[in-house]
DNA sequence: TTGCAACTACGAAGTATTTCGTATATATTT
DNA sequence: AAATATATACGAAATACTTCGTAGTTGCAA
């Protein structure tokens, strides 16, 4: 089961900051880290806790109701929800090459040099272990 | 203006083949050159239609009316349009790192020593550049 | 113990996207 | 010339997603 785009958004809330109430969700989807922007109108507390409750239907999150305020954790792990919304994209927009989509993303000039180098380090990597 | 999904599909029979009339582009939909695969369910006809004419109203397609077969053409650019996709996907599910996208792009093991390669090139071209 | 604050449940409206049926017009075939 | 095939236009249903109001409950403070 793959999140929808408000779906993923609190799901990458609970990824970093682990099991949260419908509250916390919501004050970091309204006040969010930086670099982060926060939303043009902020999210109702209702808002949140409807999309919590459709996402434990669904499985993507559980919960703990054993306080009154409930806890979610994340059902889904963070590294396989984005290959699998990384596949869906890369075939949509890029006809399924990952290369391609590589060279979008860093062939704007707006890549950093700790990045390129980075990611140049990954490549060597692969490429040893093949 | 970005392209919805259907829209998506769309563009990419434009940009790969040129001006198209309705029914070529249905045709292309409902039968893809390899490797993507035909759609479960064939799109109709006049759902292809709608969907070029809504496109046109939003000025991602232009329409030649000199025919009794309408010729469309694509009116957003390629690459333009995949890099203002790609920014949103990237905020949305890696927080807007680049270098995460790539790592999660590449770090399946799947990816072909070619595209390293081709990709490895990219990277030192950019960093020559800096 | 009364009232206020915070919580969950849930229906339902609002918005976006996709799909298609039908009406109508125009070309083509028989 | 009639029948058939192929077009566009467009309303509207179908589906998916997002948002919120309101009802009802529970805890807490005055």
């Amino acid at each position: 089961m793959t999140p929808t785009e408000s779906e993923l958004a609190i799901l990458r809330v609970l990824w970093q900051q682990g099991p949260a109430t419908v509250r916390a969700v919501n004050e970091v989807l309204n006040d969010p880290p930086p670099p982060a922007d926060p939303p043009q109108r902020p999210i109702g507390y209702t808002t949140t806790l409807k999309l919590l409750q459709l996402m434990a239907e669904k499985g993507l999150v559980t919960r703990d109701e054993s306080q009154r305020s409930h806890v979610y954790s994340p059902a889904v792990a963070e590294e396989r929800t984005q290959k699998s919304l990384l596949r869906r994209f890369v075939d949509a927009t890029f006809g399924g090459s990952r290369s391609e989509l590589v060279l979008r993303a860093l062939g704007d000039g707006q890549a950093t040099p700790a990045e390129l180098a980075e990611i140049k380090r990954l490549i060597e990597k692969l490429e040893g272990d093949a």
